[in-house]
DNA sequence: TGACTTATGGCACACTATGACAGAAAGGTT
DNA sequence: AACCTTTCTGTCATAGTGTGCCATAAGTCA
């Protein structure tokens, strides 16, 4: 990896920690582009360049975890009922966040914080989910050999899953170490699994 | 109710028929608000005290929606079990619909059209619905006697509700009469009732 | 009619976001 | 080293959203 790329990397994240302070510290709508561009010296119009919006900030992470969600669906066996694909794949994002840096882990905590205090967030993340569903939902399909335009079950399987998934990443106190997030989401899954019938996602 | 109620409520149905006319017609981002004003000959200013931003205007009928499974929700026996609870509260919405004029049928047909097309809507609503889900959530948490704080069962329920509200909500074919949303929605209840474990909601 | 309440319009303004262009920095080549 | 190419950055200009403020017009009630 060249310097070029490391500078934009390391500019990348001074830009995302900026952020999530100012936003956690003196909110999210009183902070403007320009002063997160200013803390880490930049100009607002660099600002664009690295995130797309304001809001694309609060779905990096998001962003990541899907990509790893993706693959990990992709990486089951064949013959795995869709949901249970589904819970594993979630716990590949889980895995994946234990193993993070701690500098990492901290910009998780942060931003769960953040989604917490601001819930239209969690919309927003929703709707960056959307295409993602939609591909997901086209793999569940795949396996269950039905045409996913026409498959609803295959629609409520996926659903079901990212309902899951944010429920499990809830923050109900704002403390939390990032192995209490792992535990909390590890419970959520199998209360999930639990509550449905086997075989219901054949 | 006064004329000038009646002349407030004119303009409102007026300023979301012709902005849905609009985004069906030449895109969501391409039609400003000055447009819909000038459509509605009324001045920007004025569109901005009857919704308060854009995305509002795509969320009208959704919070209408909440308002009547809410008020659903309440009025369920206590000792009824919370999901079929709540999938009660949505064929209350559902008969709603289905009970509603023809002028407010073409708009809920319309509005489910603009949401297919432009996913991240669905997100907005779902940004929009995170407080609903949080006082549904104390409901179901009431009904099971427990803590809404700490159980994470409540919030799964009302999140397993609410993405089959949306699942039986999606616009797979762009026709498509009241009578055939009311059926699919109908269809799509049944096949979550069907998924779920006897008593996991207790 | 006159006094009141409320809706509206116009204005200024802050913020988000994007396009166009020029200059600076990084990387590779000889 | 000097050179060229690619990529990143800053400045400027512009469109669009959303809000506060104040004067005016319209509806309401005595």
């Amino acid at each position: 990896m060249g310097l070029r790329e490391r500078k934009k990397e390391k500019t990348r994240l001074a830009l995302l920690d900026a952020a999530l302070d100012l936003f956690l510290e003196q909110g999210y709508e009183s902070t403007t582009v320009e002063q997160i561009a200013g803390a880490v010296e930049v100009s607002p119009r660099t600002f664009f360049r690295y995130f797309t919006s304001k809001d694309h900030l609060a779905l990096w992470f998001h962003d990541q975890g899907e990509e790893i969600m993706l693959d990990a669906m992709r990486s089951r066996p064949e013959g795995e009922p869709p949901f249970t694909a589904l819970m594993h794949a979630l716990r590949a994002v889980l895995s994946d966040l234990h193993d993070s840096t701690p500098e990492d882990s901290e910009r998780f905590l942060k931003l769960r914080r953040l989604l917490d205090k601001y819930p239209h967030l969690v919309g927003q993340s929703v709707a960056r989910s959307a295409e993602t569903e939609q591909r997901l939902a086209g793999l569940v399909a795949a396996r269950r050999g039905v045409d996913p335009g026409e498959d609803q079950l295959s629609h409520l399987i996926v659903a079901y899953a990212m309902s899951t998934m944010r429920v499990g990443f809830e923050c109900p106190r704002h403390d939390g170490t990032m192995q209490e997030v792992v535990r909390r989401m590890e419970e959520t899954i199998e209360l999930a699994e639990g509550s449905l019938r086997p075989g219901w996602d054949l």
